[in-house]
Order: C-alpha cells, then structure tokens, then sequence
DNA sequence: CACACTCCGTCACCACTCCGTAAGGATGAG
DNA sequence: CTCATCCTTACGGAGTGGTGACGGAGTGTG
C-alpha cells in the first residue's frame, strides 16, 4: 500500500537515505529540513504519514506534531537522537504513534512505517466520520472544515454534503438526478438546483473556476470527482 | 464517556504515559505496579476498565485477570511485550478483552480504550469523573468546577454537562437534536433550547461571546469545540 | 408557609445567510 | 448552423442563528 510521507529532517544524509529507502517500497516521499516549513506544508497538502525528527530548526518536533495532531488525526513516527530517550514519553504524550532513535536502520524505519500505515488505515476506515483528502483539499467530516491549502474555507451544508459525496466516490459519475436523490434526498424536483450548487462549489473549491480540475461536468451526464494526485 | 481506568504495569515510564494520554481522553486514572496490589484494589473498588500488563512481580497478568473474571466481569486490556506474542493465545483465552503490543503507540492504545469501553457500556455503569484541560479553561468533572485562568467560573448543571460533553469531543461538530439527545437525554423537543444555552455558556467561557473562539457554530449543522491553538 | 432567588425552557424579533428558481448567454456535439 | 446542454447571474422567499425577555418550576431561607 503506497502512501505520501513528508521527512522532517535537517541532516540531509539522514534524510536522503530515509527518503531512498522509503522510495523503494513505492512511497511518495517529499523532504524537508525545518519544523515552520515542515508545518506550512503538511498543511497545505497533508500526507498519510510524518516522519519528524525531534530535533529540529525554528520549530522542534513535538511542536510540529502537536500543532498538526489539532487539525487531524496524521500518523506521526518519531526520530530521537540517542541521548533524548527522555523525551520518548513527552514524544509519545503529544500523540506521536512511535518513535525510532538514532541511529537506527532503514529496515526497521521501513517496518515501523509499514506498521503504523496499517494501524491508521484500520482505525480511519471503518469509522463514518473521517478525513477525505485529495491534494490540497482537506474535508474533515466529523469537524465539518474543509480546507484548501493551509487556508479553511467555509461551505454551506448543502455544500459541503455535495463535495463529500462526490469525493467519497472519486471517479464515479453521477447524473443531476442521482446527485438529487444521494445528497438532497429528493425522489423529483428540478436539477438546476445542482447545476447551480454545483458551480457555486467551484467557486470555492476550484483555484481557477472557469477550467475545473476537480467537479468535472461529463457531457450529457453530470458530474464527476477528479482526484489530483495521480502519478 | 469518561471512565475509571486501572494501570496495572511495573515500569514507571510506560505507566505515566499510559496515565497522561488516557487522562487526556477525560478518564480517571489509577497506577499499580504489582500484580497482588493490582488484584486487591480492583476488588476494593471495581473501576470500568483494567489496563493490564502481562509481565509482573508477585502475580503475573494472567492470573489477576482470571481471579477478577471469577468475581467481576471487568473489561480487560492487556499489555505484552514484543516477543511475548504466543501469549496473545493465552490472554485472549483467559477473557482479555483487547491486547496492545509494546512497543505500542499511546493512540493507538486509546483508541482501543475507548472501543472496549464502548463495547462493556451496557455492562458496568460510567462513573463520569477526570479532568479535562483546553488552554486556560479547566474542567473538573468530578469536582464539578470550572476554572478560567486563575479565575473559578460557575456553571449551571446544564451548560456543565453541555461544555464537558463538548469539551470531551473536541473539533466534532455536532447538531442541535444531537446534543439534546446526548446532553439533554431528549428525543424530542425544541433545538432552540440548545440555542439559547450554548449562548448564555459563551457569555462565562468566551472572552468575547460576540467572537466565539471555543465554541465553534457550524452554519446549518450546529455546533463544535475547537482547542485552542496555543500548546 | 411565604418569600426571594436561581435556573430553565419557550417565544418573538431581527439580521443575516442560504437555497431554489428562472432567464439569458455561452459552449459543446452533430 | 442548429440544438441541446451547460454556465452565469440575479432575486425573493425560506431557513437559520443571535438576542432579549418572560413566566414557571425548583430550591433554599427565614
């Protein structure tokens, strides 16, 4: 199961060699060397999972997890110099899922990550209320927040119910009529009413509404969510 | 949901993370570091839940866990070392509700807390006690005081029970009916009701209830706590 | 028992947002 | 080109949330 892990790392051998080797068993690795950047940008476009040193320039570990652990449930996996075991339970406290210290192989990093992937995509699956995730755009259900970027964006409820319904079923066409039925729970009723919601939900959503990247109108059928990411 | 929590574990470290993380979740916790004591106390005073490791002085897991099941159907989690997964047979068999391998992540371990708990609620009755802490705000739900800052604030019942439920459910967004059924206990009746009280609670908790920082509204859904971001 | 007090649920009012509809313009397919 | 389909805009009604106030129920006190 391949997943985006951002690296927060300074020391850039450390990095590479995690990067490589996670890289290896078909994970979409992004590298960072600061905790301000590191947060900047797991807001803007949140990975399935962080691999975060705790020592780190302008803005430490812990505080970098705490921060995003606010926002959503991301799984986090510590690396602690071999000194700091001390910080193992303040690490473990602010919600990391595990740690590994310094210095450690690759092979068992790999392994940590392939564990606690597993263990999220377990807890997050089966619960009604999680995060859908697509590139930039965040819609956490449960809280009912979408943000794009690092930027929240305010829906209105019918709003929001059409973007999750679409997202919830990436790729999957749905005709006016249907989008009636699924989302507004009507059996009749005019379907310009989507149309409308529609386009004021690109307005929101879209960085450029007049050429839609994500709400795809399929010609003489309806529409269709688009996911960003496909390599 | 908040519940007494007994930690049977002999190592101090894992005990107070343990302790820290499930207190934060709002549960009263309880530490032992001896199998014999464990056993004597949880007869005492029978708490709602036992996390227990396997590995003890004077009595090992196993076996407190089979003399309280001969007296008391208490809910069971048990802790086993890395290498110690045979067990996991034994302890399984033995009525263990769950198990969590060490080294595990406090979340992770939560996580399974509150489905054990979930699944035992029609057996024992919650006791509803713990702490619950957001920046300067302090909930003491046992003690049935608030304090902002260094200030005590008074709460009626009501706007009590509606912020620590809140509270225990941060960045949930919940609607009104919702609340009056979980808070209120009603499967009917007016929602402006929640309306008017989440309302007269923002006028003691918000420093400014025209600008709600803490208590979120979520435009035609209801209502959200939001932490504050300050760590 | 009478009184004062607090808390609670309800209501009316107002400001504001959202929603559905309609109509005209733009753009696709054939 | 023609037509169906889709986009865009605008608007009035309906819905939603905040505020203040009121009367009743419950509680403690003299």
């Amino acid at each position: 199961m391949s997943a985006r892990i951002l690296v927060v790392e300074d020391d850039p051998t450390v990095a590479e060699v995690v990067a490589r080797y996670l890289e290896r068993d078909g994970h979409q690795v992004e590298c960072v060397d600061d905790g301000a950047e590191a947060l900047r940008r797991a807001l803007a476009s949140p990975p399935d999972l962080l691999v975060l040193d705790l020592m780190l320039p302008r803005m430490d570990g812990l505080q970098v997890c705490r921060k995003l652990r606010e926002r959503w449930p991301v799984p986090v996996i510590m690396l602690t110099a071999l000194g700091e075991e001390i910080d193992r339970v303040v690490g473990l406290e602010t919600g990391a899922d595990d740690y590994v210290t310094k210095p450690f192989s690759p092979r068992e990093l790999a392994l940590r990550v392939q564990s606690v992937l597993r263990r999220a995509r377990g807890a997050t699956a089966p619960s009604g209320t999680g995060v859908l995730r697509d590139g930039d755009l965040t819609v956490d259900v449960g809280a009912h927040e979408v943000r794009l970027g690092d930027r929240e964006i305010t829906l209105t409820a019918r709003e929001f119910d059409l973007l999750a319904h679409l997202m919830r079923n990436p790729r999957q066409a749905f005709s006016r009529t249907a989008l009636l039925d699924q989302v507004w729970g009507w059996s009749f009723g005019d379907s310009s009413t989507v149309t409308v919601h529609v386009r004021r939900l690109r307005e929101k959503v879209e960085p450029d509404p007049t050429a839609p990247r994500r709400i795809v109108t399929v010609w003489g059928v309806g529409y269709r969510y688009e996911p960003s990411d496909v390599p």
